[in-house]
DNA sequence: AATGAATGAGTTTTCATTCAT
DNA sequence: TATGAATGAAAACTCATTCAT
């Protein structure tokens, strides 16, 4: 299924590539199942290797799903360091961050599980990882200096938390994906079909550059803020 | 821990007190540990019956899981069906539907992760129920209602498909629920504080107003919708 | 599956028609499953009654497993008598005998297992019953009188011990059935195809006759016996 | 109570030792308890071992039956390679087959109850194993051999089918152990004794030697061949 | 004579983890 | 680094049996 290239020096570079081929079958098995549903056994039969390589790695499969989801996390982080567009007007920059991370979610449901996952677990087994807790908020620097801009430019009205921002955002692009199969059941219409997807992003981005936009009639939003 | 009354007289209500304190305890526990992390023997513990009940009444894990979920939509359907203001006028009555479905989702933690559970397993377990597939989808029937409404009273821009705006709500209402303990790890706030939260709930009643509101600025959305 | 008629007044007949259903169900059950393999449950299920009744009525899973070998060899008691066939001459009364035996044990396969099941269990849960121990050895009368008259008539050699003969008889005719399955996997052979099952039946009368037959130059099995 | 050396170092055979004292205390318990009634726990106190290297060797309860089966098989196999006796004339060969065969029954009760026990559960958990199935009917050959040895001798009648032959066989010897307990139950006569055994012996010997010899007086036979 | 619900002990099976090599 | 085998605890599930009605 995942396709890394067999090992044919197995012993030669230091057990990374054993390391990362656990990784990989972890981050495929723990979103498909779960972390108490998701079995070791299959884990190494996945990854082509045997039981106590995890041990000896990452210490237990707590330890291991903790390594999965750094990595989701780090991906995030990449992915939103990608995100600065400076050279673009605000609201061209808003729109086009707006979209970016819709598809960013669309293309990863594995790490969207995962996160999941880690919050029915009340996120326990991350809090011992000090390296996901820390810089991983540079989103909301982005999108407060993107708010700044915006307001400068006079495209954005003021007093808009970042924060509120990226959690009325990373709703959106996350439940859609997140929740796809109960709405399956109950709708009987799948939010991934390729065209009714495109018409959500047309709608979510949409609805922030609406929630921007500086408005004579509605200040009602502002004054919630004072 | 639940709090349902004593079984003074065991056997005397056809099995049906057993039944409601295996589900109870069952919510509970699936809510807290997942579905592969919840424990038969908690359960029964929980529900103070003995684990033979839970195979006797629901047939298995997975058929208790299921019932369970059966509770959870159940529980919906009655909240969404006293959703209907049909005396208010419709922007009074958009602004009361988020943010009665803003608590609604706020004051049923437990609902949500058993969704979220459901999610991770594909939502497999659920779509046995026919009961649950059938009749979930009133809330669009009544959105459908109060945009019409909303247009005919020039309250609100037409061409708004109800789905979507459904979708636009439940994202944010159930996300800032479903995964705060991530967000708590990752941006050290937490999104339940009680005053932050007041405020979450106005800005999301703001983003949904503003996108509904008429605008002859920007026909956009209407475009995609074409 | 069994067909035994809609109890449409359960209560009128001294339960002797759930008795029997009982009886029925479970006789398919144990021949199926063997003696552990067979579930209570399933039994009352076929029988469409429910669990206590076979306490009730058999005591016990064992008490019932009894009853029901017990019907079995009621079963053959029953057919036993009816090999007496003093009419016909020795030869052909003997002929006849093995020929039905052959064929009660080729229509009565159920029968068969369980006395296999039996067995494999040591016998043990017949020990019980006394009335299962008592006159079933009819069957020895009967050849020792058939083996007398065909000894007078010159049809038989004497010193042929009866119960040895109905050791030989009962062998054949056991076997073929009751081993019917392991020589299929093994030999690639069905021993009950109708065909082939006609061509045994006359070897087994062949064996038979030989065996019992009169000869002056072998008279080893006479020597055996003194 | 089986006897095995004890392992001293026990883990330094492959896991040889651990598959085979499991194979051995299962083929015990099974044969004593039939495939429902051996209880896997009681196999793993007679191995002394645990029961998750059951699941380890052999996968599951069925693989250890059937595996406990293919050693039964692989013993028939090794025995009647040993039955082919070239070098006796072929009366005496086939007098001294049927005397190994009897012998090799009566010394093998629990193989016999094992058989018994497959027969019983449809021999389902054999098929799997394509070792059982394969190269299991060289007896078959051999009796096909020293039987057209014997017609060309003048010893033996032609026409008989090998298989015919063989069932003849069979049945007498196996049936005497399996039906053992019913008969004693039934005839209060313990088939198993001694001397009677020799006795039994003689007579199959005997049955068998007069079914193959040729007569002028009893064509029957051959033509139930043609 | 009959039932639905309940029980307690036991069943097979699985799991994360570790040992010896 | 890597492996096959082993372990102990616990998992889900089943069972024959009985209670209250």
């Amino acid at each position: 299924m995942l396709s890394h290239p067999v090992p044919q020096h197995p012993k030669v570079d230091g057990g990374k590539r054993t390391r990362q081929s656990i990784l990989d079958a972890a981050t495929a098995v723990f979103a498909d199942k779960g972390y108490s549903g998701a079995n070791v056994n299959e884990i190494v039969a996945q990854a082509g290797t045997t039981k106590p390589m995890i041990y000896y790695h990452f210490g237990s499969k707590e330890g291991l799903f903790s390594a999965v989801l750094e990595g989701v996390y780090a991906g995030m982080r990449a992915f939103e360091t990608a995100l600065e567009q400076t050279h673009l007007p605000s609201e061209a920059a808003m729109r086009r961050l707006v979209e970016v991370t819709f598809d960013y979610h669309a293309d990863h449901p594995h790490w969207i599980r995962l996160i999941s996952v880690a919050n029915i677990h009340d996120a326990h087994p991350i809090m011992g990882s000090a390296t996901i807790a820390s810089k991983n908020a540079h989103i909301l620097e982005i999108l407060q200096d993107l708010l700044a801009r915006g307001v400068r430019e006079g495209a954005f009205r003021p007093n808009v938390d970042a924060l509120h921002l990226h959690l009325m955002i990373a709703s959106m692009c996350f439940y859609r994906v997140s929740n796809r199969h109960t709405w399956k059941v109950i709708f009987h219409r799948d939010l991934a079909a390729p065209d009714d997807a495109l018409r959500q992003k047309a709608m979510i981005v949409d609805a922030v550059m609406r929630f921007l936009k500086p408005s004579s009639s509605s200040p009602a939003a502002d004054a919630v803020r004072a």
